[in-house]
DNA sequence: CTCTGATCATTT
DNA sequence: AAATGATCAGAG
């Protein structure tokens, strides 16, 4: 019997009790143990894992601009990953501030709230492997460190510089070591408020900030204790033991 | 094979 | 349009 928690977690080692209950799971044995149908693949419906494991693990946020779990300042992200272990996509954050910039610092940004504390759930997500057999991984709670911290703070700082000075249009995801922004709409004829060369307003892409995978790579190997040696060499049964 | 730019669903 | 949840898929 899988559990499910309706609830929110009144603290965060329940919550990671909550989360590792569900590792070792297939995507199909969740949805069935709570009846409700499952897509044949994520073409058409992107976030439809991130919303099964919030539904889980009774996340509240919904579209407001919180945390999932804001009473306990968490979020929650699923992120794929292959064979190995490592990260099969970028990892949404927020979405980039285009305008009303002035006086924003890295301490105030909400890109700094976002990563402040994450729930981490890998789960397999190649595509050979069909939705329904995909299995949920061991969860991994964390917060940056002083030095992921500053790798972050060094590229945010970068980038706003840019949008700022009106160089928007010239930003593209090669820009940032670890954080990279890039589209984040319904498509590319979707426009939002920015600041143009000149200073003047303008109507642009809305943005995104994204993780990149070499960063989030880095806590997955980390957590699970990898040395650098032989990281990819250790199977995927490894990231599906309940600690 | 990997990465960048584009895209899909839903709610407010 | 903007926020939430992300992954797709063609280009290189």
């Amino acid at each position: 019997m899988i559990k499910k928690f309706p609830i929110s977690p009144e603290n965060e080692e329940k919550l990671l009790n909550n989360a590792k209950n569900l590792a070792g799971y297939t995507i199909k044995e969740l949805a069935n143990n709570i009846n409700i149908s499952m897509p044949n693949n994520l073409k058409c419906n992107k976030g439809w894992i991130g919303k099964l494991l919030e539904y889980y693990l009774g996340a509240s946020g919904g579209n407001t601009a919180k945390q999932d779990f804001a009473h306990i300042g968490i979020e929650l992200k699923t992120i794929p990953i292959n064979y190995y272990g490592k990260p099969l996509e970028t990892t949404f954050i927020c979405v980039v501030p285009l305008i009303n910039n002035i006086g924003i610092t890295w301490i105030s940004s909400y890109l700094r709230y976002k990563l402040s504390r994450i729930l981490w759930i890998p789960i397999e997500g190649e595509q050979r492997i069909p939705l329904a057999k995909r299995r949920i991984a061991s969860p991994i709670l964390w917060s940056p460190s002083k030095i992921q911290e500053q790798w972050l703070k060094q590229d945010w700082e970068e980038l706003m510089d840019m949008i700022v000075l009106g160089n928007i249009e010239d930003i593209t995801s090669r820009h940032g070591q670890f954080l990279q922004i890039r589209p984040k709409a319904a498509n590319s004829k979707s426009l939002t408020k920015g600041i143009g060369r000149k200073g003047q307003q303008i109507m642009t892409l809305p943005r995104g900030f994204y993780l990149k995978k070499n960063f989030t790579d880095i806590i997955i190997s980390h957590h699970f204790n990898l040395c650098s040696n032989n990281q990819y060499l250790k199977k995927i049964n490894s990231y599906f033991d309940i600690i």
